[in-house]
DNA sequence: AGACAATCAGGTGTTTATACCTGATCCTTG
DNA sequence: CAAGGATCAGGTATAAACACCTGATTGTCT
């Protein structure tokens, strides 16, 4: 069995080291480089070989997501397994459309790094337990179903949580108030939201606004 | 010169290997225990001599708050560094107040790591630049000042956030509506927030309620 | 005792939000 | 082509939010 390269892609560096120790105790997993960036990713893969990316969500400049997008692009063969915080579990649907294989959360221990690794070289995807809610049957669709909002009113949603009225929200897109009203309504029945702080909590649960 | 002992409290087995490594590399620190809840750092400052505690401030069970204060009250020699992620800044005001010394971002470097712990141990504070604007002058007074919320006005502020109503609040808390407008009123007029979805993002973002 | 903040509660009015309905495009997909 | 979703936009009506005012009570601090 050859040995998995693995790439870190984190910005905290007490992370990277830590993550680092861990996998290196690992005998078939040898970690070939480490990236700050989304960018550094992107560098990395340029130059080197590797197998695995476990890729952190927020970064600055590039973050994982989009980092996700272009590794999926360009280099289908390299798995990219998402490490993200508790806080970040909404970001799981975009990270899944982006093509991770695998989540695992920052908690996580050594057994399972292992486990997840070898799983996604396999051509299996691997879910931490605290994602399974997510990930029930065929994944993709149920997940999606739960948070398929349109661009609309991903926008819309955006407006309202910065505060704007409906009103001001109609003004910004330059459409009529009672489209804004439209939108509204929809995003309360998809979201399950019966007023607008509800639906505030929902966008951030879910990573559709930053904090 | 002594060295100084620290002790780790992270929930993260990866994050608290990763700055065991950084802090041993240090000749003047050295990482005594470890410890994954807020009860643990409890339990070991009972047994052991530690110097300075590096607190990560979501953890199950007892969280870094809690556990500050009870330090400050019983072993108030220990120094506490808050070690936080730049999205719960907003906790830096009650970690102010439970006790903590300093603040560092997870995303420091090694050189700041020493500097801080150095810091604290001479009775001085250490804020990383990322904090600075809310240090500004006496530090305690004008942070606390922009966010004075009473008890009630937090209470209700968390039913805004749940996505109750006014009416539906002064029933649960068996008041009228109007006090609880009332409320509302100070909250906007304190927050600056010129409706509720303002509110709740403003809750969001100083930690007062947790997504 | 006097000042002050917090809490409670009422009145009145305007603005927004929310519910529910309708229908017209446009675009994509089967 | 037909079906369906996304987008737009209007009508109507009620409920809630929000602004601004007033006053009473309680407790704390000096």
């Amino acid at each position: 069995m050859e040995i998995i390269r693995v790439l870190i892609a984190d910005d905290h560096v007490i992370f990277r080291k830590g993550l680092t120790a861990i996998l290196n105790e690992i005998t078939s997993v040898k970690v070939v480089a480490e990236a700050s960036t989304g960018c550094e990713v992107i560098e990395c893969l340029k130059s080197g070989a590797v197998d695995v990316v476990l890729m952190d969500i927020k970064m600055p400049g590039m973050d994982g997501i989009e980092a996700t997008k272009k590794i999926s692009e360009k280099y289908p063969d390299v798995c990219v397994i998402a490490l993200t915080m508790h806080e970040e579990i909404g970001y799981f649907n975009r990270m899944l459309e982006a093509g991770a294989k695998g989540f695992l959360l920052k908690k996580t221990n050594q057994d399972q790094l292992k486990e997840a690794i070898n799983a996604v070289c396999r051509g299996e995807n691997y879910f931490a337990e605290e994602f399974a809610m997510s990930v029930q049957g065929t994944a993709r669709q149920k997940t999606t179903q739960l948070i398929n909002l349109t661009d609309r009113e991903r926008e819309v949603l955006e407006f309202i949580c910065k505060g704007y009225s409906n009103y001001e929200i109609s003004k910004k897109l330059g459409l009529s108030h009672r489209t804004i009203d439209g939108h509204r309504s929809r995003l309360f029945e998809k979201t399950g939201a019966k007023n607008a702080p509800n639906l505030v909590m929902f966008a951030i649960k879910n990573g559709l606004v930053k904090p």
